[in-house]
RNA sequence: CCUCCCAUAGCUCAUUGGUAGAGCAGGCGGUUGUAGCCCGCUGUGGCCCAGUUCGAUUCUGGGUGGGGGGACCA
C-alpha cells in the first residue's frame, strides 16, 4: 500500500493529524509504526468504545499500523474510579477486554496493554520525573481536563501527576503515532512539546473525534468546554448509547435524540451515521411510509446528508433508520454478554460496582 | 496532634426552634410527522449519634466526611 492510500485511510476517521507531513515521513521510513490509545477501567462500554473503536482499528491494521490498547488501571486508581480500587478496576478492564473481543477486534494482532505491568520499574517513574521537570504547574493545570475533570474542580496531588504519567506511557512504549479522542490532545500536544525539549521521539498526534452525546450540541464558553459537555459519555445514561442496550432501549433513545429537520452542525445521529453507521455497512436502508416517500436507500454518508439537509429525509425517518442498523450492529455484542458464561458474568460483576467520578 | 469552616433535592444554593423552598437537571402532558424551543403539570431531601426543649433541619456536644490554617519533625 502506497504512503498516500495510508494517509487516506487515516484520514477517514481523524479529525485532526499533528502533522500530516510528520506522518507522511513516518509511514515513508517505517512499515509497521505503533500506535495507542488508553482507556480508564470503569462503567459500561458505550457505543464509541466499541463499534467506533473497532472501526478505526481496522483502517489502522490495514495501513500496517501496530495497536496497542492501553488499560490505565492506575490511571483510573489516580482519578478515583469505582472508588479507587485496584481489583474494581482490573475487573472493569477485563470486562473491556471481553467487549473489544466481541466487536470483532483480534487481541492476536492488537496488543493489550495494562499499566500496572509498565509501571513495574524505576525507568517509568525516571521518566516521570524528567517529564514532570519540564511541565510548569499552570501547563500540568491546564492538562487535567484529560482526566475528564472540569477546570477548576478540586484536585488531589495524586491527579496533579496524571499528565507527567500519561506523557511517560507514550515514551516508554515508544510510541509513535499517538491516536486519542480530541479530548486528550492535551496530554499529545504536552508530550511532543517535553520530546523537544528532552530531545526524545516525538509522536504524532491522530486524534479522532469525540461523537456526540444524544442531546447534541451543549454550547459552552470555548470549544473545548463545548466538547467535554457535548459528548456522549457512559457515565451519563441519557447521553449515551450502550453496547448492552435492547432493541426497544435503542428506538426509545434514538427517538429522544436532539434532531433538527435539516440541521446537520451538532446532530448526533448524522454522526452516528458518519462516523459508525457508514463505517460498518455498505448502504442503509431507510423503511418510509408511503405517504412520505417509501422506502429509501443511500449508498454512503453524503447522499443521506444531502437528502438530509434538503428536508427530502425527515428526521423521524432517519431515526428509524439509525435505530435499525445501530441494532444490528449492537446485536451480536448484546448476545454474547447473554450467551457466554464468562462474559456475562463479567458484564454481571461490572453493572453492580458503583461508579465514582 | 491542635484549630477554624462546611454538611439541606441529581447539581448549585436559600430559609426556619413548630417536620422546608428556588434555579438548573429529571419525569409526565400539550404543540410540531422526531427531538429541541415554547406552554402546563410533577417527584424525591435535612450525614450519623446523643443532649437541651412541649417540639430540633435549625441550639449544644460527639462522630463521620470534605475544605482551610497551624504545631511537631527543623
Amino acid at each position: 500500500m502506497d504512503v498516500e492510500e495510508k494517509i487516506k485511510l487515516i484520514k477517514e476517521f481523524a479529525q485532526e493529524i499533528v502533522t500530516e507531513e510528520e506522518l507522511r515521513e513516518l509511514f515513508k521510513n517505517n512499515p509497521h509504526p505503533v500506535a495507542y490509545d488508553g482507556f480508564e477501567p470503569s462503567g459500561i462500554a458505550p457505543i464509541h468504545f466499541g463499534l467506533l473503536r473497532a472501526a478505526n482499528l481496522k483502517n489502522m491494521l490495514k495501513v500496517g499500523i501496530k495497536f496497542k490498547l492501553y488499560l490505565a488501571d492506575y490511571f483510573a486508581f489516580i482519578n478515583n474510579k469505582l472508588g479507587g480500587d485496584l481489583e474494581n478496576i482490573r475487573l472493569a478492564g477485563e470486562y473491556f477486554i471481553e467487549v473489544w473481543k466481541a466487536c470483532g477486534i483480534d487481541t492476536k494482532k492488537v496488543e493489550v496493554v495494562w499499566a500496572k505491568d509498565i509501571m513495574d520499574g524505576i525507568d517509568y517513574w525516571d521518566k516521570t520525573l524528567r517529564i514532570a521537570k519540564e511541565i510548569s504547574l499552570e501547563r500540568n493545570m491546564r492538562a487535567t481536563t484529560i482526566m475528564g475533570r472540569k477546570q477548576g474542580e478540586k484536585l488531589s496531588m495524586g491527579q496533579l501527576f496524571y499528565p507527567p504519567m500519561q506523557v511517560t506511557d507514550i515514551f516508554h512504549m515508544d510510541i509513535d503515532i499517538c491516536q486519542l479522542g480530541m479530548d486528550q490532545r492535551r496530554a499529545n500536544m504536552l508530550a511532543r512539546d517535553v520530546a523537544d525539549k528532552l530531545k526524545w521521539k516525538k509522536p504524532i498526534a491522530v486524534h479522532h473525534h469525540i461523537l456526540l452525546g444524544l442531546q447534541g450540541l451543549q454550547k459552552k464558553g470555548t470549544d473545548e468546554e463545548t466538547m467535554m459537555a457535548s459528548k456522549m459519555s457512559k457515565s451519563d445514561p441519557k447521553s449515551c448509547i450502550y453496547m448492552h442496550d435492547t432493541y426497544d432501549e435503542l428506538k426509545k433513545k434514538i427517538n429522544g435524540a436532539f434532531c433538527p429537520e435539516g440541521q446537520e452542525e451538532g446532530n448526533p445521529l448524522l454522526e452516528y451515521c458518519k462516523h459508525i453507521i457508514f463505517r460498518n455497512i455498505k448502504a442503509m436502508k431507510i423503511k418510509r411510509p408511503e405517504k412520505f416517500g417509501g422506502n429509501i436507500e443511500f449508498k454512503n454518508y453524503e447522499e443521506l446528508r444531502e437528502a438530509f439537509v434538503n428536508k427530502k429525509l425527515h428526521p423521524m425517518d432517519l431515526k428509524v433508520g439509525v435505530a435499525e442498523e445501530l441494532e444490528k450492529l449492537i446485536k451480536p455484542v448484546r448476545e454474547h454478554f447473554e450467551n457466554d458464561k464468562r462474559a456475562k458474568k463479567l458484564y454481571e460483576a461490572v453493572k453492580k460496582l458503583k461508579i465514582t467520578r
